[in-house]
RNA sequence: GCGCCCGUAGCUCAAUUGGAUAGAGCAACAGCCUUCUAAGCUGUAGGUUAGUGGUUCGAUUCCACUCGGGCGUACCA
């Protein structure tokens, strides 16, 4: 619909000009009696024209050479919107569109040619996935699809450090467990790593060599297990729920590779960098920010930022047009520091998008539970597709802007699943597939040759929904919010739904039975898609 | 103190990025299956969009201040 009404405004602007000076835009209104489309443009034009709005409505209105076939009526209505109504004969044809390629409706080729990288979890290996890490994972993997499906080449990319503090201890944390097994006395520290899965990893090492580690260092074989046990950990989470990241880029390889020190050098030749009390500063004031930070400690260690600015770098060497960064709000201090490094350094920052989501707070029957990973105080990500599933897991994460403080109570998702709304989408898409089924049975076909017998009210209602797929796609991808999908999907289930309601097919006339068995096939195909944005399951029967 | 985020129906959240009468789902109440999935549908009730000002044709959306909550504010990541 929007693609005609473009059309048809640019043919008009050939004789009033003033339209290449806005944007054009169309908009669903919230009242149906307001339009399929509408247009302010006329509402953005006063000050410019010095004339009244409506007055400019109806000049931009006869200048647009509207097909009757297309547009039974248009109007201009409160302060100056041109509102437009489509002929149900070509709502009807977007039926036709969905099925000559089911599993693409809905991808545009805007983007095509592009390379993205989305950067999310990002967890270093110290403990198991918390429902916390689900979020990031979930969306992070979500915003690849979304970018996937507006045309863009896709790398999903995990960062992570094992080389840090974090891990010295993660080690030592084995080891001591390991010597409590030898009947040790031990001292554990309250800031090492309690969990259980400490104890495991040490276990096994003891099944495995005996005795033989006990004047093992924590740094050798400790830490390697303790690190590749937690990957394998890790990312069998993350398979359960269908994310699986391209590339591992470990912080290590940019010390070995020499990215650090070019870094470096390239800060000081430009001098931006600067020694004082024995550590090296960047000069993040003259970039803009609040105050110079510290690059290298007095240690000769460099801080996060250092490595972070580095590995951007290698992004942009590796040659990509969009960079996704998803971090949770503990991080929103970094990143300023890190793209105005990338600038001095004469990158694109635009290029790098920063997603930043809110904190989980999880409830249990109303009570809210405190986590923490080295206290071992938490509810992984595992026990919560044990408790309710994957599909709903990634339901979740995706229906609420990621600017939300989310609740997550995990009494009512258990006792509240079968209300869940992925299952109202799941239950619509089985419920067509059963229709499909039966009319198999009953001799009928799907057939787009009556497709103007589709003039119900719910008819066209489902229709008109089917027409906002591609944009509600568009929209997504392009602001990087994937509960619209979620909002669009329950909509269109939801239109599906009062369709079927009071359209029947059995008992139907022939031609118009066909033809709504066309549409119910259109309406499975569009929210089969969604669900495969989001990455839930579109079952065939429930 | 300062920075970022948030505050919308009893609860969880939307609102086409500044649009017309702020919408859904839960929860509550009242209805709808002897034929195609009732995990569904129909209806009722529920609001000073935290507050006060401002910007303009028009504000839940933008700006300022106030109140309340979250996360930060390191030579931790």
């Amino acid at each position: 619909m929007k693609e005609y009404l473009y059309s048809l405004y640019k043919q008009a602007a050939k004789n009033l000009s003033y339209l290449n000076d806005i944007s054009i835009t169309f908009d669903v209104p919230k009242l149906e009696s307001h339009g399929d489309l509408s247009s302010n443009a006329a509402m953005l034009l006063p000050k410019m024209l010095k004339r009244k709005p409506v007055e400019i409505a109806g000049e931009i209105l006869s200048a647009l050479q509207i097909d009757p076939d297309v547009i039974e009526k248009t109007e201009i209505a409160g302060p100056g919107f041109i509102n437009f109504f489509f002929t149900k004969k070509f709502i009807a044809k977007i039926i036709m569109e969905v099925l000559s390629d089911e599993k693409g409706f809905g991808k545009t080729q805007k983007y095509a040619g592009k390379k993205a990288n989305v950067e999310f979890v990002s967890a270093n290996p110290t403990g198991p996935l918390t429902v916390g890490h689900g979020r990031n994972a979930v969306f992070g993997d979500t915003i690849a699809n979304l970018l996937e499906w507006v045309g863009y080449d896709v790398d999903r990319e995990y960062y992570f450090n094992n080389a840090g503090r974090q891990m010295r201890v993660l080690g030592d944390s084995v080891r001591l467990r390991y010597l409590e097994l030898l009947d040790q006395k031990v001292e554990f520290p309250a800031d090492y790593y309690q969990g259980e899965y400490i104890k495991e990893i040490a276990r096994n090492l003891f099944d495995e060599f005996g005795e033989k580690l006990f004047d093992q260092p924590a740094e050798g074989i400790f830490k390697q297990r303790a690190e590749s046990e937690i990957f394998k950990d890790i990312k069998r989470s993350l398979e359960r729920l269908s994310i699986i990241h391209k590339i591992f880029y470990n912080e290590n390889s940019l010390y070995e590779e020499n990215k650090i020190k070019e870094t470096i050098e390239s800060f000081k030749s430009k001098g931006l960098a600067y020694d004082k009390d024995g550590a090296t500063w960047l000069r993040l004031t003259e970039l803009g920010n609040e105050q110079d930070k510290v690059i290298v400690k007095s240690t000769g260690e460099p801080t996060y930022r250092l490595p972070d600015i580095a590995y951007h770098v290698t992004k942009f060497n590796r040659g990509y047009d969009l960079m996704i960064d998803i971090f949770g709000s503990d991080h929103n201090a970094t990143y300023p520091d890190v793209l105005a490094g990338l600038r001095a350094l004469g990158y694109d920052s635009e290029k790098v998008k920063v997603l930043i989501h809110q904190f989980v707070t999880i409830m249990d029957g109303g009570e809210v539970v405190k986590m923490s990973t080295r206290k071992a105080n938490y509810i992984t990500l595992d026990q919560l597709v044990d408790e309710v599933g994957a599909d709903v897991v990634r339901y979740f994460f995706n229906m609420r802007n990621i600017t939300t403080h989310m609740n997550f109570d995990l009494y009512l998702a258990k006792k509240q699943s079968d209300e869940n709304p992925v299952f109202y989408l799941q239950y619509a898409h089985a419920r067509i597939c059963s229709i499909l089924k039966m009319i198999e049975k009953e001799n009928l076909n799907a057939s787009v040759e009556n497709l103007s017998l589709l003039t119900a009210n719910e008819e066209v209602q489902l229709l008109k929904k089917l027409h906002q797929f591609k944009d509600e796609v568009l929209l997504s991808a392009e602001t990087f919010e994937t509960h619209r999908i979620c909002s669009y999907l329950e909509e269109l289930a939801a239109a599906f739904h009062k369709f079927y309601t009071f359209c029947r097919i059995l008992g139907t006339e022939r031609k118009l039975a066909e033809a709504r068995v066309a549409l119910a096939k259109a309406t499975k195909a569009v929210l089969k898609n969604g669900l495969t944005i989001l990455g839930v399951n579109a079952p065939e029967r429930m």
